[in-house]
DNA sequence: TGCCATGTATCATTATATAATAAAAAATCC
DNA sequence: GGATTTTTTATTATATAATGATACATGGCA
């Protein structure tokens, strides 16, 4: 009875086990599982049947998970939606870039988003979708790998020389399109371009046909951790206009917002 | 040691109650609640501080709580917002309506939503911000009483008439304005208008100056569950040019909608 | 500077969650 | 359409893991 105390070392007082696990079921639904059963939720957080049992049970009495009484099935119940409601009004970045969006949005006629650096990925946290476009680009808190997305590229270029080379070379890159770029020196060859105009830019990269352009907004001290960005098809864009037209109305906005930190 | 098994008497076993009360903290997190200390958290949620400690702990430990060094206080990370995003994907109605809402939106030139009933009060659940207005009132996962909204006006005139009377009588009332309706007669007298009409109306109940229409979206079999609703500014319309501009479109929008279920 | 509120750390005690197992209910297959 | 597998629900003994009281540290504030 003492051999097993290595899996968590130091934080074991006051760090609640249950509530971990329970977490992990909650973060098991995502874009691509909407609706779970036990075993489902078993498999996808690695917790044994019974487990999953009584915290998905607790989560269902709670009202964070709706159970389908048809085929037993959990989903996210509109709670889920009320704690990214929280978010928003947490973020000072929210609170001070909408306005300046939806304005934006009225003047582009495009699709206009603020997206947050968070590790190696981006989420977009304000989205105006002016546009028709796939689901997924018109929602709040989706979650992209950063190299492929002009906001994450914008982001990158801002690093230090020596933190930009290990992001370029070693931040996972997860495919979206067969336009998705894997070749790290093309990565590296965006990035270089988007430090040197001041916006990152892509085409195709997570959606067919998608132009995409971010500038970073300048935090006060330390480097950039948020864009403006925006999307447009390239059926009704070309590349040069986009850099003409709209990357001087994304820098302007972005410049505008003072975010404190 | 047999005194105290009345709080909670059947779901004892598969109830996790660490799980249930990190939940609470993460909950306490809301539009007026955007940053806590543990002595904050232990007030919101009635649990003492060594749990509120230990869960919040936890919480921060695994991503969900940001936790600012300088003033020791949570708050809200990103992973709310993937939450959030989690349950855009997993209802469908979201899926089927946001394309609807944005050409709406385009249409109109206004704030357009879809707003769901849940218990007593609504949430929105799609927001196209067309146009500025309070912050509140542009980010999806806000809750409002239903009584005070034109979503809830016009689904609560969807109920038979038993069900209505009691709605009207016993829903509760948070009161956001000067304007808001607290008498329960004018309430009913709303209700009814919405029955007759197809749509439900109000004026200044939840923000000043603020015209709400809200028409509900059919539901396969059983009642309606949810609304299109357009949110205008009275500096710039009527009432009546409301109902003859606005409503049809909005009614044609609901009514293209069909949910299953 | 010294005080009070707030946050952090420790620990014995037992309640509480656990994982194994059995029973029931659906789904799947031939 | 009936038998077999899979998935969900319910039960229980056991010890882990959460508890809450207490003591300590820290920062804010007068």
């Amino acid at each position: 009875m003492s051999e097993k105390k290595e899996t968590r070392e130091k934080q074991d007082t006051l760090f609640v086990g249950s509530l971990e696990k329970g977490m992990r079921v909650l973060s098991a639904f995502n874009e691509h599982h909407t609706a779970l059963g036990l075993t489902d939720l078993a498999n996808l957080t690695g917790l044994d049947k019974s487990a999953v049992q009584r915290l998905a049970n607790t989560l269902h009495k709670t009202g964070y998970l709706h159970k389908d009484p048809e085929s037993r099935r959990y989903s996210p119940a509109l709670k889920f939606l009320e704690l990214g409601n929280a978010y928003l009004w947490a973020d000072p970045l929210v609170q001070l870039a909408m306005p300046k969006l939806i304005e934006l949005g009225r003047k582009l006629g495009e699709r206009v988003n603020v997206a947050r650096l968070d590790g190696t990925e981006i989420v977009y946290i304000i989205r105006i979708p002016t546009q028709l476009t796939a689901f997924g680009a018109m929602v709040a808190g989706r979650r992209l790998s950063a190299l492929t997305t002009s906001s994450g590229r914008a982001l990158v270029s801002c690093l230090d020389p020596a933190a930009r080379k290990e992001a370029v070379e070693t931040w996972p890159v997860r495919v979206m399109t067969s336009k998705t770029t894997l070749d790290r020196s093309k990565i590296a060859q965006a990035v270089e371009e988007a430090a040197a105009c001041g916006y990152g830019l892509t085409v195709s990269e997570n959606i067919i046909n998608e132009i995409g352009i971010a500038a970073p907004i300048p935090s006060e001290r330390g480097r950039p951790v948020a864009t403006v960005q925006c999307s447009v098809s390239a059926m009704r864009w070309t590349v040069d206009r986009v850099r003409e037209e709209i990357a001087p109305h994304i820098i302007e906005v972005a410049n505008s917002i003072h975010l404190p930190g």
